[in-house]
DNA sequence: ATTATCTATAGATCTATAGATAATGC
DNA sequence: ATTATCTATAGATCTATAGATAATGC
């Protein structure tokens, strides 16, 4: 029997990658998604035939290449200002469901691995890659437009990722576009400390 | 029955600290914790009678104000030196087990608010308050020295040391040197950003 | 007949407790 | 007798499955 692919297959996705993105794997159960979307737990493996595990796969799987698109889009409809490109990783960031690389590693694909280790490490490198690929390429522009100067791209690329990303750790009932405007300011603590004087 | 107060507790409290810590507290298990001590999980309450809930409060609370301590010590040995405290608040952050608090929010304080909502808002703010106040007392008399200026210090607090903590993030078996000099690496990029020119 | 949900429950896993066992100290 | 551990198991919770029910489409 074929697994729907409908609106509330789509509700179900979005509200488990909030979700999972938000508390982790483990801290997440069946019940806060059904709750979340308004259906009993055990309606969801209508829609989910794999159970949990796969639900959480396919879902940061999904986020992981839309964090890529996006950046790079957003990066690419910034124009050639670095400090515009940069609030436009800032804004996007923000407004996505978080990435928490440290998570990732620790928890998360841990309980995986026991089952697939080939999926968890395969989805730590997605999550790494994701957010270091577009933003690298962004900053290894703006090197060769002699604007900036790094040591270590790659370090500098999850830098600007994890520190606008905190602006997730805030407590809850803020507005978006606060949250948007903090991050952008994070970022520019780093522009400026990146920018040769 | 009085509890025991000696060195296997000790470890029992620190190793629980670590994954917790590092993991949170939905994905720790007390089977994962008597195993890295060395013991059958059921053992371990003849140390921690309250069970899973109350040793991570404990733990946590303990942890919480060693990163008060620690972080106000660290910057009093560092001499009135911003960018030497700076690199002592990383050195301490990269060695400490991490103070996650975008999962502290979201994850593990919303599983113990279940039961004890005002021990769940307790929690949140120390982590916040012993991370921010030894870190932005030390920004605030950097301003009065006239080295740099902030509109909000709090936020460029909580950047620092959420910046540096992302060296947990990185991979396993990352030596200790290395990771304190990458934190630092990571401080410094904040710090130019900071300084007036 | 198919689709979309629900209720009920089996099975697995986790927390917690009870009671047994062995070692050490008085 | 006390201390420190273990085994066994009860109780709670979570994932997953089976089968019933209601609504819609042919």
């Amino acid at each position: 029997m074929a697994i729907p692919d409908n609106e509330t297959r789509a509700r179900i996705l979005d509200v488990a990658e909030r979700l999972f993105s938000e508390r982790g794997y483990a801290a997440v159960r069946l019940r806060d998604i059904g709750d979340a979307v308004g259906m009993k737990h055990a309606s969801l493996y209508y829609y989910a035939p794999g159970g949990k595990e796969q639900l959480y796969i396919e879902v940061m799987e999904r986020g992981f290449q839309r964090h890529r698109d996006g950046l790079t889009a957003a990066i690419a409809g910034a124009g050639d200002d670095l400090r515009a490109q940069m609030h436009a990783v800032a804004a996007w960031l923000a407004t996505q469901p978080p990435i928490d690389l440290g998570r990732m590693v620790h928890a998360d694909t841990r309980d995986i691995a026991r089952t697939r280790p080939d999926v968890a490490e395969r989805l730590t490198n997605a999550a790494y890659y994701a957010l270091r690929d577009p933003i690298a390429a962004m900053l290894e522009a703006a090197m060769r437009r002699g604007e900036v100067e790094f040591m270590y791209v790659d370090m500098a690329a999850i830098a600007l990722a994890t520190l606008v990303s905190s602006v997730h750790a805030y407590p809850g009932d803020f507005p978006a576009e606060g949250r948007v405007r903090l991050a952008q300011k994070l970022a520019d603590m780093l522009l400026y400390g990146w920018l040769k004087r």
